[in-house]
DNA sequence: GGATAATTTGACCGATTGGTAAACATTACA
DNA sequence: TGTAATGTTTACCAATCGGTCAAATTATCC
């Protein structure tokens, strides 16, 4: 029952972890995931290689490879870390608020998102058009959960007359897939606008488009039908 | 100038190809592009290897090099032969026509090819998701100019009063997103309807859905302003 | 300061990568 | 039917892949 000959890399006993944490494993651990978003942001879980990522980070692949064992429980703990985050505004949706006032707001929070975490929002795009082999569980499991309670407040707002009726679940997706477009797609997009249109404001004229298409396509019938 | 030692493979000079193109040319080099559809959609470039296609062609690789000198080759051939088909839709955007109309076929256009063809919807995706690295001229040239043509469709429609005013970039942009999603990500759609709305129901609910959406969002305010 | 644990590295492994060389098999065509 | 062009395969290449190992280096703590 002993290790001799090959030691155990801290990281590995994730219950021992807080108790004992070294200052040099938090940095490490932190350049290394850094590094990692770029990558596999970049070209995609089998697309990515651990050297690529050891050269953003600035070590070697050994070192790496000593705080995550495999290239797998890189991406894993990359996805773990940016998951939770990335499900913030959807959480934040609140039944309690104004319909329009926080359908805007979400789209306004999802769309600074897509500006501000394109990596991220680029990870999660990779592993899903590849078939999410690496995140299944997480889509079927907390993802459907949370997606599930907010379509029951949007449907309930439908039903009180506060919106149009209409699918609360292709609603939904219809937000992230536009608003997440901007970092996926920023490419082309900034070839399609061209010079002149790709600078910052893109956002700006973005947020301003979709706010207008769904605050206008979700307005109640007056006709209450 | 012989080529002794090295027989060219009959693709390459591609000038002479209308002249001497062979049955089985054109049988293998489909079997081929379908198969390099299959894995390049499903993995993109880089996560891609010749062996799988190869695999999946059901030819050994030597032969599928024959054909394709390189792994480039492939994928560029792959590209140039779905690129067309896949902006019909957009070229079949006509200004002459009714806006509500056009818009509404043009959205049930875009989703019947996510239904039928997401293969060559991940396989775009792919590619500009990873920064679109060998279609960046198709997207600053052709893309781009049926584009601004469409857009000043819209445009024209907005200051006729015919549809709302609003930018017609970011109104293709999120056409071009919300069908598109239901191709690219397809796993994370059905994951989140679960198994009893994940059949091929959710393109009937998506169309009806959107055309919703994009039909109210762009109804002309009835003040003209 | 010395022992001990944690960290880092260069050298290396077998498997896989994109691609080649050349022998071999098949087809088209006179 | 012969033969030249076309098509296919086996064996192979150097480079790169994910990952290991043991030795060397550095940080920690008494």
């Amino acid at each position: 029952m002993n290790f001799k000959g090959k030691r155990q890399p801290v990281t590995i006993p994730r219950a021992a972890k807080t108790l004992r944490r070294t200052r040099i494993q938090e940095e490490k651990e932190e350049q290394i995931l850094e590094a990692a978003l770029d990558v596999f942001s970049a070209s995609g879980f089998r697309g990515s290689t651990i050297d690529q990522i050891a050269e953003v980070a600035g070590m070697s692949k050994p070192n790496l490879l000593y705080y995550f064992r495999t290239k797998e429980a890189m991406h894993r703990a990359l996805i773990d870390r940016v998951l939770y985050t990335w499900l913030e505004p959807l959480r934040a949706f609140d039944a309690e608020g104004n319909p329009e006032a926080e359908i805007r707001s979400y789209i306004r929070r999802k769309l600074e998102m897509a500006r501000d975490f394109p990596r991220e929002s680029r990870l999660f795009a990779n592993e899903v058009l590849q078939g999410a082999p690496h995140i299944e569980d997480e889509l079927k499991g907390p993802l459907k959960e949370l997606v599930d309670e907010k379509a029951e407040v949007i449907r309930a707002w439908a039903k009180a007359g506060k919106i149009v009726k209409c699918d609360p679940y292709h609603l939904i997706f219809s937000i992230w897939s536009t608003t997440q477009h901007y970092a996926d797609f920023d490419v082309q997009v900034r070839a399609v606008l061209g010079q002149e249109h790709s600078g910052e404001g893109r956002f700006e004229d973005a947020a301003r488009f979709l706010e207008q298409l769904f605050i206008g396509g979700l307005r109640p019938d007056p006709l209450g039908g």
